[in-house]
DNA sequence: AATTTTGTTAACCAAATGGTTAAACCGTAC
DNA sequence: GTACGGTTTAACCATTTGGTTAACAAAATT
């Protein structure tokens, strides 16, 4: 058996459509354009993956396995609520910079198709707000932060480091500045939006 | 000419064509679905609007057109920051209730075609930061606010206000939370967020 | 009333697309 | 070397899809 070759083609294609269906979608990618990316027949694809939907799964399930751990790093941490959010907004940027398509993607067909979440949400590893929620109640109880709940401080994380991605066209195009002001504005986030964060809700 | 009717076909393709390409996408709506929901001829949406894509463009100017003022209540208006923060937080959420699919759409649309932000930008009404620029360095100046860039602070206005909406799925999920708590959780966004900003912001 | 213009439909068309198949290929074991 | 197994390909297929056409209906124009 070539198994050095069989791993290498299923790898091959994984690697295409990763990159077919986090730039194009669900719906806009095509099988075609994924075996001319992996440099294959269009007939391999199915042999490995069974169908367009399998082979989406495949996807989508690896990607958001990238995902998961930078999470996880703000919810199961040991560190404080401030070193927290200093590290994940510091690092989630770079984070980005090496998968920049992933956050929209993940939203998106999130959205076109809701269920889907719930496949994984018994998967090892996904992420859970309960060792969150424990920490800042006794973090407000203790008084070094102002009563929030985890949820909304969770949501509030969330979005001000992962929404600037997603709305990159949008804010472009308000702000007026072009891709090198942009990545500078972004660079700059790295910290202030940490301190954002961190002047909201720390007791003085 | 059975003008009534005109007019009343043409509209109710584009609220079919709303309905649609909101939920579906560009890629995922069909034309004959469209037709159906209007509960016209497929012929029809060619006799008024030619192809796939311009009637795309129709309705992605007409729903843009509902977001833009929207936005320009907290670009332009005369209220002091602290006020703007809070209004808007509070109405965005009744705007997104009248339409949820919204913010979804614009963000996955632009970013799967980046270049069409351009044609609007010349449009009268498009959004923009000059004015609110210098009302944020006069803030600045005066003391009222701490320093921040007014692209920085509208960034995180639009981030905490419109991401949790666009990633509901994503943090349903992650909270563990149904369709009823998630809705409980946006309903008291309406004045924690702007609480959230305006203690990061303002200066004691 | 006759004619022209506009609105509407059913039937049709070509291209694209996901998927299948049968044969060829090729390394390995016998 | 030849038979066997998984791997790969070219050709093919059925369906879907955006778009067109020709004929018809209903107003509007004369």
């Amino acid at each position: 058996m070539k198994k050095g070759k069989d791993e290498n083609t299923e790898e091959q294609i994984l690697e295409a459509a990763k990159n077919v269906f986090q730039t194009k979608g669900m719906d806009g990618a095509r099988m075609q354009e994924i075996a001319d990316k992996a440099g294959i027949n269009k007939a391999m694809l199915h042999y490995y993956y069974r169908s367009k939907q399998l082979l989406f799964e495949a996807v989508f399930k690896n990607v958001f396995s990238l995902l998961a751990p930078q999470l996880n790093a703000i919810l199961n941490d040991d560190s404080s609520i401030e070193e927290k959010v200093k590290n994940f907004t510091f690092n989630y940027i770079s984070f980005i910079n090496k998968h920049p398509y992933l956050p929209n993607f993940i939203i998106q067909e999130l959205n076109r198709n809701p269920e889907f979440i719930l496949q994984m949400k018994d998967s090892k590893g996904f992420p859970n707000l309960a060792k969150f929620k424990e920490q800042v109640a006794r973090e407000v109880e203790k008084g070094s932060i102002k009563p929030i709940s985890a949820e909304q401080l969770f949501i509030n994380i969330l979005a001000l480091n992962i929404f600037p991605f997603v709305a990159k066209p949008l804010i472009m195009a308000f702000s007026n500045v072009d891709s090198k002001a942009y990545n500078q504005l972004m660079e700059d986030r790295k910290t202030e939006v940490a301190d954002f964060i961190i002047n909201s809700i720390k007791n003085t």
